[in-house]
DNA sequence: TATTGTTATACTCTATAACTATA
DNA sequence: TATAGTTATAGAGTATAACAATA
């Protein structure tokens, strides 16, 4: 009888799940604010540090249609952030880019996240550290 | 020795919070998709579910200008979601409050988040949810 | 004078639909 | 025909600045 969960166990753990989220998302959008950038230009920042997707992948990883992301793409070139390469085998495709600025400005922002999210932490112990990374890794892996 | 964390273990700590984060918000963004919301509005009609703030409360709650929520306000109110009154003492002042119709679609989407999340969580065993759930509450409990 | 809320304006983000160029 | 990307359009959300009404 020790073994399983009450309802209301397991709603005070989506709460507390989504709480945190809005807490979190908080905090970078609050970083992405100080970069003079919107929330979604972090993310495609961040997405690029370690990829050169087509614009169809790009859209893909952002979770927003294409067309959108031509205007991402657009205002995020203008401002020196990223480059739009066109393929050279599918002459369709285009493959976007950090430059340096862009690249470092990634950088800093995930940084920055970090130096916003880490008082969040504060409270919890370094076992407790430990321990809520195994359960939200093994959240992560078990997703979908 | 086996007291401290090492820095890269806050690193994936961090990484899991802010990854697990995006995960969340995603699902309540499509959550309120289904259900015609944009994010914004469906926050506003979960804080207004145990409040009648007024405007100003409301754009303190939400985290945006004042002048935001005069548009999100009118929106709703076009939609027959919430309701605006004039405060009769403080007559500069307004109260901003949920219609039925307003009180039944935060119910049915708060229903939907709790839905929508629980997969999330589908590889915790029962142990590892009450864990994760003092381990957020404590973070919770411990900000700003 | 200070505060509450609104309006005017400008910008970003977003989707849908129609289009171009390439495959 | 099908796919990659863009453009046109419309609407939501946002902030800043200026304003009206009330305190």
């Amino acid at each position: 009888m020790t073994t399983s969960a009450h309802p209301h166990d397991s709603e005070r753990l989506l709460d507390a799940l989504v709480q945190t989220s809005f807490e979190v998302i908080g905090v970078v959008s609050r970083v992405a604010a100080d970069n003079e950038l919107s929330l979604t230009q972090l993310r495609v920042l961040a997405i690029l540090r370690d990829r050169e997707p087509s614009m169809s992948e790009l859209a893909e990883h952002l979770g927003v249609d294409r067309s959108s992301v031509s205007g991402l793409v657009d205002r995020a070139t203008q401002r020196g952030l990223v480059t739009r390469v066109r393929d050279t085998v599918d002459r369709r495709s285009a493959r976007v880019g950090l430059t340096p600025a862009g690249h470092e400005l990634a950088r800093a922002g995930a940084a920055a996240i970090h130096t916003g999210v880490a008082p969040l932490l504060g409270s919890l112990g370094p076992d407790d550290g430990a321990r809520l990374t195994e359960l939200l890794e093994a959240l992560l892996g078990g997703r979908r």
